[in-house]
RNA sequence: GGGCGCUUAGCUCAGUUGGUAGAGCAACACUUUUACACAGUGAAGGUCACAGGUUCGAGUCCUGUAGCGCCCACCA
């Protein structure tokens, strides 16, 4: 058979990713696809098509894409346009966090660098103002990195966390919530910090191991230990597990009298559980004002809990001399008196342990006492499923399978994470995020939209945890508290899918939320991906200079090979690895492919391909290989096992198609007649399905080979069926 | 301390309900044959961590041991 001239240009170079990425951008965009309403306008998807709509977790608003979020948006864009081809009504929200607590701590960070003032220095206003034009300058960074990546989100329905419409829907949230009785505020132990004066959330908190000296102190007839002598001005509770055989003549209750810091103090004996009998003596003496665990104590016996430490690390009067002196300083100085007084007994210099700090600044934290905002989660409401508390409805949903995980072994880490599930405190003493929608007048307390009528009214000075508006996110982004059809149409979303390390904090509230507020889950289903690691296996991170920016790969191999070597090998909800070489060896398939396209272009034509000629037998047999093809690949994405749909699509194009059809076809077009006809039919079928099967992993190739293909049932592959015969 | 995983070729990892061990990369030899050298052909490479058990049959199921990792809690 004689070689066709027709064969486009192009293909006479090796594939040039840099020469076609920007242009089927720019397809893409002039189509406007991504939009289910624009599908149905133009007769693409029908209007009664099953829908998938997924939200894209939200990426800082001032971050840069890495490899973990292009990772994230790869399976995200590969579900999406899969669920797209095969004519689902389907819908990926944009949107954007505004992370408060990291944004705020950069701006901070660089004005103390530049002017050296803090936050208290410039004030409030001022520092909002400072965080909207950093926003406003670093914002749109992200989002085009998100669409170099070939991501086919609806931009027409993107959404900012602090946008109005979010914002309305977060204060509407809280005002719901604080009506029915879930939202209280009360006195709670948090972590403060006293060097940047806000509360750490339990998730903020870094522990950091430490050696000091242990104390072991004469407290009456008991020995203590501790490593911070300087909190024990108040002490005058002793605690002791119940069955600890050593302490059974001591009664709760019962007293006596101590000689301590100040002069002598009157104890009581309590017998609590939380003592640990193998520690030191197995007696504690307790600080529930700063402490955890002493506060629970505490509490669970209606303890006075006094304070001994104020919020900026000084000693309060109970410290009597040592009052108004940092807790730092007055350790060596309190020591030395216990000493004198013949009270410290042993002194263990090399003691290890861990001290809370904020991982955000490094402070170390107190416990103190403080009011804050709280979601009850065992505070009952109606819920379609009858009267329940936030936490059962939350076991509820994965339990009886309205939820799939997956990897399944994920939903035992939820489960456990429910089960030791404790109110979360949402108020955070921080001034950039959404502020909690309460005013105050003296004892009055008001919740609601705006300040009440009337004069004095003073709002709340603490703002949101973030999670509070992410964990809206599925139906904020849908409009809200509106009724809108896109909220009727989209929700329960098909899928979250995200990384498994945000599984409790994002994924559990996004449950909570969805089920007081819509009295439904948030999505079907749960995918959670692994982290990105270099080849070492290493995580990435700026310290270990490890980090492989995915944009600059892209430029290099192409955004196709980026995106295939981040799903290939990797297994849902296990890490994976990144490598240069790995990046590359996909390049070389984006080419493989474009030169099979080539091939078979070479040896078909529009003309050949009008006559409809029955396939030989030996062609039957390939076109069926590639209906099982098809089938395995279908398959594979919908259990989500994208690794091995990409496997099973490289190993059929490489070695089925490349190495033996199209080797065996150069003897059947040398020999010509209707074998050879027929061949050439049967090539560019292959072409064709596999194109459209690896559209979703490499969007940019095969959308570029389509564009020039003589015979084709839609202008553009991304909304090409996904299955059918030409 | 509680929980969840992992251990398969030099490296990174697949291995779906048990049925004679797989891929990519790396390394080796050969080949410039007009789709592609960003290639092809060929060869090499493994006591599936270890020890028991169930089974006709175990990488796969069960029990235990060792090593590694992650998450949660945090020791006064």
């Amino acid at each position: 058979m004689k070689l066709q001239r027709d064969v486009p240009e192009q293909f006479l170079k090796p594939y040039n990713p840099q020469e076609q990425e920007q242009k089927m951008l720019e397809l893409w965009e002039k189509g406007g696809f991504a939009n289910p309403d624009v599908c149905i306008e133009k007769g693409i998807t029908k209007p009664d098509a099953e829908t998938f709509s997924i939200v894209l977790p939200p990426p800082n608003v001032t971050g840069v894409l890495h490899m973990g979020s292009a990772l994230m948006i790869a399976i995200e864009d590969i579900l999406v346009r899969a669920a797209r081809m095969q004519g689902k009504r389907t819908l990926w929200i944009p949107g954007t966090d505004s992370a408060a607590i990291a944004t705020q701590a950069k701006v901070e960070a660089d004005i103390y660098k530049a002017e050296k003032k803090t936050r208290h220095d410039i004030g409030r206003e001022n520092l909002l103002k400072r965080i909207e034009t950093f926003i406003a300058e670093n914002r749109s960074t992200i989002i085009t990195q998100i669409k170099k990546m070939g991501a086919s989100l609806d931009w027409s329905r993107y959404a900012y966390t602090m946008d109005e419409k979010r914002s309305r829907a977060v204060t509407e949230a809280f005002v719901r919530m604080y009506e029915a009785g879930l939202i209280y505020r009360g006195l709670r132990i948090v972590n403060w910090d006293p060097k940047s004066q806000t509360t750490v959330s339990d998730d903020e908190i870094e522990y950091v191991e430490q050696t000091d000296p242990l104390y072991h102190l004469q407290y009456g007839p008991f020995t203590i230990s501790t490593v911070r002598p300087e909190t024990k001005f108040g002490d005058k509770y002793v605690v002791m597990h119940p069955s600890d055989e050593r302490y059974k003549k001591h009664k709760h209750g019962e007293t006596f009298e101590a000689e301590w810091i100040n002069g002598p103090v009157v104890a009581t004996v309590i017998k609590d559980e939380a003592a640990d009998m193998s520690f030191g003596s197995g007696v504690m003496t307790i600080t529930p004002a700063h402490s955890g665990i002493d506060f629970e104590i505490a509490q669970r016996h209606t303890l006075e809990m006094e304070r001994i430490i104020d919020d900026r690390g000084l000693l309060l009067p109970i410290a009597g001399e040592f009052a108004g002196e940092h807790i730092k300083k007055a350790r060596a100085r309190i020591v030395e008196k216990l000493k004198a007084k013949g009270l410290v007994t042993k002194i263990d210099e090399q003691y290890k342990h861990n001290v809370a700090t904020n991982y955000r600044g490094g402070g170390i934290l107190e416990p103190q006492i403080k009011k804050q905002w709280f979601v009850g989660v065992n505070i009952p409401f109606e819920s379609p499923k009858g009267t329940l508390t936030l936490k059962q409805w939350m076991k509820a949903v994965v339990e009886n399978g309205e939820i799939k995980i997956t990897p399944e072994h994920f939903e035992k880490t939820y489960l456990h994470w429910i089960e030791n599930l404790r109110d979360w405190c949402v108020s955070r003493q921080i001034w950039f995020g959404h502020r909690i929608p309460v005013w105050y007048r003296g004892e009055e307390i008001h919740c609601g939209f705006e300040a009440p009528k009337g004069g004095g009214w003073i709002q709340d000075t603490d703002v949101l945890d973030t999670w509070f508006s992410s964990s809206l996110w599925t139906f904020s982004t849908l409009g809200w508290p509106e009724k809108t059809k896109d909220l009727g149409s989209y929700h329960p979303t098909a899928i979250l899918e995200t990384g498994y390390d945000i599984l409790p904090f994002w994924v559990a509230r996004m449950i909570l939320m969805s089920g007081f507020h819509l009295g439904h889950t948030p999505f079907k289903k749960v995918y959670l991906h692994g982290l990105v690691r270099d080849k070492e296996g290493r995580k990435i991170s700026k310290s270990l200079g490890n980090n492989i920016d995915p944009l600059d790969m892209a430029e290099k191999y192409g955004m196709d090979a980026v995106r295939m070597s981040l799903i290939a090998g990797m297994a849902p909800g296990t890490d994976s690895t990144i490598s240069e070489e790995k990046i590359r060896g996909y390049k070389h398939f984006a080419n493989k492919i474009w030169n099979i396209a080539r091939f078979v272009l070479e040896h078909t034509s529009a003309d050949t391909l009008k006559n409809d000629i029955p396939p030989t037998e030996a062609d039957k047999k390939i076109l069926e290989e590639v209906e099982i093809l098809t089938r395995d690949t279908t398959a594979h994405i919908e259990n989500f096992r994208l690794d091995l749909a990409a496997d099973t699509l490289y190993h059929f194009i490489w070695n089925r198609f490349a190495d033996e059809l199209i080797e065996e076809s150069k003897k059947i077009f040398t020999r010509g007649g209707e074998d050879a006809t027929s061949r050439s039919h049967a090539l560019y079928a292959i072409l064709i399905t596999c194109l459209r099967l690896l559209h979703p992993f490499m969007p940019f190739v095969t959308e570029a080979i389509w564009q020039k293909l003589p015979k084709k049932d839609s202008e553009l592959l991304m909304v090409a069926r996904w299955t059918t015969t030409p």
